[in-house]
RNA sequence: GCGCCAGUGGCGGAAUGGUAGACGCGCUGGUCUUAGGAACCAGUGGGCAACCGUGGGGGUUCGAGUCCCUCCUGGCGCACCA
């Protein structure tokens, strides 16, 4: 028996379901469904990401408690996830929010932690200074809080961090042992981490006893280097600038209305020349980026396009050090090395390893790697999340709980106003004695990202009620989940995150895992025409009725105008609702059309004609199956036979709209041969391929006519009837089809051709011209080559 | 700007280098009628035809939607990453 373990990325509990999930789910059961029919060991959960910002947000907004709110939602979608008829493991559900979970992610923090993969500095954040938090990246909108809408700060703040950036070597290297993940999603991944190989080099500040160290990936242009741009940022400009100076230059930049702009202040400090015995400028820049590689740059202006522009603008001195022509500046193409000493002649690879061998030689510089990966700040200044373990002395020393003194549990009598963090005014909650040092103590009252509770769930769902955080022997036995299906907008941070605490764990408690996700799947969105009032308000398909081919609003009879197809969206409010169409239409329509136009990784539009035809391909089946006469025809075993091959490899192969035509095709072919089964051993083989994709339908059937509430095994497949023996062999005259001829397979080509130059239309062809040459793909095409 | 992916009938989409358009939607004509959100039958790439047809142009091949080069268009991602 092989295991299967089969996960669809677990939802936030909004409230409802929406037709995104529903398609995501419905992929997800047929694979669980039909491993299970194989005799495969399926591991399908479900739960709930279910920590997070809306719950907060909804709790002050309609005086309820995030946690009741929370519940609420789980307890209504998990009814309505019940009437999508998914053969999920319910005694596996989890919810992060619960006690049970995060008590456990509590422990896998201090895990880090004591590992040093969790750490603590000051940090940049994004700050709504209405709300009184931080927000994520995704949370502020043209530097405007998504909520409040108020200008975000950027303060500085003392923050937990995840080592992320130890792993960042292998995140990508393992990122090639994925062969079963859109290629998209490791791309994106391989950007985000952002490898860049080159060399570290240390500028001396003249007269001073500082320096200044520069990451590049093209030290083989450092003759070229004229001048230096470091970020308003960087550590050492506070100990050349006040802080007047500083600011003034800061707002210098963001008042800049075209960021793109480049824009310096010369510093007055001047650096070495590494090799040669010249002075070179120092700038603070604008376009110098602080949080990568050193946040200062050596500027090459001949053979960087940047650095050529900023030059320009400031009249800095170009000086080409690889081989082009003028009118090609900036040239930043690999070429030869001039006006360079010692790297006279070289091309860019050679000359890199020569001047690194150089600087190493001098002690100046050194080979070196850079990431755009940075760790992974991990704290959130919010009530409903989970509680960092750590405790706070009055003299700013603090200590990481140990595992025994967990769960830190989430006090629920807090008084939610909406302006910071609910936990920070919660005294009672906060103020503790130590119990080690019985010295006073405060709580951490930052919680973590959701990101964290959503980066180890998949293994918690193995035994949800296990005593620690999982247990290793089953870790070791069911992960990595072999097919994973979500929405391709997780592509970087959920799936990045998960990699990492994988491996991360894997070091920790010498699990043999080091992926989550053997097989992702990226379902498409579901999009569907937008309805506008002539007043610009949106309306929903549900309100538009058409009269004589015009669109009108039901109730008021406003003319109403079709727009374009869109993702599904509730502001733009072209959605259909899961419950309504459940109604209307059945779970087996609902879920037939789900898998029927597009192919499950592409966007499904969502039509009346589409969901209706699923309907109607339901009535036919069930019609199909009514009739209580069998007659057989000679081919039907062999048409079955092909049908059972192909839904398989379909279903392997999420080629699920594929699998729709194929059920088409054998009922064409059964109602147009008027062929019929009845209760003959066919027709449960036929439901048994059905029942992953229309479990109800399929279950129905089979009690009907067999008396049985087995579905059955699937079917062993016989190959030998797969095999065509008569065939439509096509005949080409130079590379043209002319016609095709029914023969049977293994024929002699001899034989056959003779009978071929027979044929009209072939005669015709020939007629004049001299056969040069005949191709015979043996049973496939015939090609006679004619002069 | 850089990277990735994709361009096939009116539409969604099928095609291990070997009959392009499976299957569905829509449409046309017809049948039946316990007038249905039905069902059934026939047809449906273009052209009167020879023929022409998979974004345009080259190429490889007996043969290209499929492979190579190039350009165009669209989508997505990243975006001053040194």
């Amino acid at each position: 028996m092989q295991k299967k373990y089969i996960l669809e990325m677990f939802p936030y509990p909004s409230g409802n379901i929406h037709m995104g999930h529903v398609r995501n789910y419905v992929i997800g059961d047929i694979c669980a469904r039909y491993h299970k029919l194989k005799g495969d060991e399926v591991i399908h959960p479900m739960g709930w990401d279910a920590f997070g910002l809306p719950a907060e947000n909804a709790a002050i907004q309609f005086n309820t408690h995030p946690q009741d709110w929370t519940f609420e939602n789980i307890k209504n979608m998990k009814d309505q996830l019940k009437k999508l008829d998914l053969d999920l493991d319910w005694d596996r559900e989890l919810a992060t929010c619960n006690e049970g979970y995060y008590q456990f992610q509590q422990e896998l923090f201090i895990d880090l932690y004591n590992a040093g993969l969790a750490y603590k500095k000051d940090a940049l954040v994004n700050w709504d200074p209405e709300d009184q938090t931080v927000l994520a990246n995704e949370q502020v909108i043209d530097g405007k809080g998504w909520r409040t809408g108020a200008l975000v700060e950027q303060k500085v703040l003392s923050q937990w961090f995840f080592k992320i950036t130890n792993y960042a070597e292998e995140l990508l290297n393992d990122l090639d042992k994925l062969t079963l993940w859109p290629e998209k999603v490791k791309t994106m991944q391989k950007n985000w981490i952002g490898k860049s190989i080159g060399a570290e080099i240390e500028f001396q500040i003249i007269g001073k006893d500082d320096q200044l160290n520069i990451f590049t990936t093209r030290p083989d242009t450092i003759y070229g280097a004229t001048f230096i741009a470091i970020s308003v940022n960087h550590k050492l400009v506070s100990k050349y600038l006040n802080e007047n100076e500083i600011e003034k230059i800061k707002k210098s930049f963001s008042d800049n209305i075209d960021d793109k702009e480049k824009q310096g202040f010369l510093l007055n400090i001047k650096c070495k020349h590494p090799i040669l015995e010249k002075e070179i400028p120092v700038y603070i820049a604008n376009f110098v980026l602080d949080n990568y590689g050193e946040g200062a740059i050596f500027g090459c202006p001949a053979h960087d396009e940047r650095d050529y522009e900023f030059a320009i603008k400031y009249n800095l001195p170009i000086v080409k050090v690889v081989q082009c022509n003028d009118s090609e500046l900036p040239f930043s193409h690999d070429g030869e090395i001039i006006n360079s000493p010692l790297l006279n002649g070289l091309r860019k690879t050679e000359a890199i390893k020569k001047i690194i061998e150089y600087f190493e030689d001098k002690n100046i510089g050194k080979a070196s790697i850079n990431y755009k990966l940075r760790d992974w700040g991990v704290s959130r200044q919010r009530y409903w999340g989970c509680p960092i373990p750590v405790l706070y002395y009055e003299d700013g020393t603090y200590r990481v709980l140990e595992k025994s003194e967990l769960p830190v549990l989430l006090p629920y009598d807090v008084n939610l106003n909406g302006k910071g963090n609910a936990l920070l005014s919660h005294d009672s909650w906060r103020k503790v004695i130590c119990p080690k040092t019985n010295k006073i103590a405060f709580r951490e009252t930052d919680t973590l990202d959701t990101f964290v509770d959503s980066s180890w769930y998949y293994i918690r769902f193995l035994d949800n009620k296990f005593d620690k955080p999982f247990d290793d022997k089953k870790v070791n036995e069911y992960l990595p989940v072999d097919k994973y299906i979500g929405g391709i907008e997780h592509a970087i941070l959920h799936l990045l995150y998960s990699r990492f605490f994988m491996k991360a764990l894997r070091d920790i408690y010498n699990l043999s895992v080091s992926e989550p996700f053997k097989q992702l799947f990226t379902q498409g969105m579901i999009t569907h025409k937008t309805y506008k009032t002539q007043g610009g308000e949106w309306v929903m398909p549900k309100e538009v009725i058409t009269i004589n081919g015009e669109l009108f609003r039901d109730k008021t009879k406003e003319f109403i105008q079709e727009g374009p197809s869109e993702k599904m969206s509730k502001s733009k409010k072209n959605v259909v609702e899961p419950d309504d169409i459940l109604q209307n239409y059945g779970i087996d329509a609902t879920r037939f059309f789900m898998i029927s136009d597009s192919p499950p990784d592409r966007e499904l539009e969502w039509t009346d004609e589409g969901i209706q035809s699923s309907k109607n391909l339901v009535r036919r089946i069930e019609r199909y199956f009514s009739f209580d006469k069998t007659n057989l025809k000679s081919d039907t075993k062999k048409m079955v036979e092909k049908f059972v091959y192909s839904i398989e490899k379909n279903i392997l192969n999420f080629s699920l709209n594929k699998c729709v035509a194929d059920i088409y095709t054998l009922f064409n072919y059964l109602e147009k041969e008027k062929v019929y089964l009845s209760n003959h051993e066919i027709s449960k083989k036929i439901l048994i391929c059905l029942y992953p994709i229309v479990p109800q339908m399929s279950l129905n059937l089979t009690k009907k006519l067999f008396k049985s509430n087995e579905i059955g095994d699937w079917p062993y497949i016989n190959t030998d009837l797969l095999l065509e023996t008569d065939i439509n062999l096509p005949i080409q005259v130079s590379g043209k089809l002319v016609t095709t001829i029914k023969t049977k397979k293994g024929y002699v080509e001899k034989e056959i051709l003779e009978s071929i130059y027979e044929i009209d239309k072939i005669k015709n062809k020939i007629l004049d011209r001299k056969v040069i040459r005949v191709i015979n793909v043996q049973d496939k095409i015939i090609n006679i080559i004619t002069n």
